[in-house]
DNA sequence: TATATTAATGTAATATTATAACGTTACAAT
DNA sequence: ATTGTAACGTTATAATATTACATTAATATA
């Protein structure tokens, strides 16, 4: 059945700290899986996408690179998405031109990404489902379909009550 | 029930000169009954996107706006494709940074774009049953859902045969 | 009809996002 | 140790998009 991926962040303050932990360590072993090197660099790209929940530019991402690395170019920072995102452990969010770190990279996944336009914090939902119907929906027409982009923009529950 | 919308563009050839004119001309009247303005700049650049199937960038479309007008700078197409997806008469794709004419502006509708990444032709399909259930999705998280973008990439039933 | 008001456009500059090209270094496989 | 490949450094530039402000055109109102 279709769910939320990381709900922790979406019901409220979740222990962050573990949070990424959990996302590095895993993205440590999964890089091993999959015999591909999660340099220096590339881990810290990870970390700083990963250290909260909201979408982030890649020029953002090069400015707080840049505290560590002053000679950063912005291409070590495509670079490292490019390499993050075909190995599954970064989304690019389209409609934002910025990236979120996946929670749940381990596992094959169909997602959408809710964006709350109040707040920027980003979330994966499990649509599986949703994948099904519109692959099945594009095949009867003889659309071959390769990779969905589903994006939900929105209002978070938090950013909801707070407007209210 | 979900169906797709400029089927005869999909099917093969059609007769483009008649769905651009369609298309113009169903362009004039919703802009007359919503009351504001296809200039002479925003009728051109609707009837460049509409030129073809293909999903064109803002400056593509500024090349062949040039022809006619030779001083013409980026923010005029940036102004007038603001003004057209306003008033949902172009759609932007995300995922590429273009657009494309939309062939059923008059009528409320939720749709995937499906993205032929051979010929880069764009179709949109309808996809009510795929938005409703997101929405219920994301509702049943507390999310409060405002815009849905979706874009599928594959091949079209065209050059799917070809790549055979 | 004159005038005020707003919408649209002109023009220049610049911001933001992303990639190309080519040399060098680090790593891994013989 | 040598060699091939992957990663990174460095410079430059391409591609996409917006800001700011002046001017003109259209519409509304006196």
């Amino acid at each position: 059945m279709d769910e939320l991926i990381n709900n922790t962040a979406t019901q409220g303050p979740h222990n962050h700290q573990a949070c990424m932990t959990q996302t590095l360590q895993s993205a440590e072993s999964i890089c091993a899986e999959k015999g591909v090197r999660l340099t220096v660099i590339r881990r810290r790209i990870l970390e700083l996408i990963c250290s909260s929940h909201k979408a982030i530019g890649a020029y953002e991402l090069l400015d707080l690179f840049l505290l560590d690395e002053p000679k950063a170019k912005p291409v070590t920072i495509y670079r490292a998405l490019d390499f993050l995102i075909e190995v599954g452990l970064v989304h690019k969010i389209e409609s934002l031109n910025a990236f979120i770190g996946c929670l749940q990279a381990e596992t094959k996944h169909q997602t959408a990404i809710l964006i709350c336009d109040e707040c920027k914090n980003a979330y994966e939902l499990d649509a599986s489902s949703v994948y099904q119907s519109l692959f099945a929906m594009s095949k009867e027409i003889k659309f071959t379909p390769a990779s969905l982009t589903m994006e939900l923009h929105g209002l978070c529950s938090a950013c909801s009550k707070t407007l209210k």
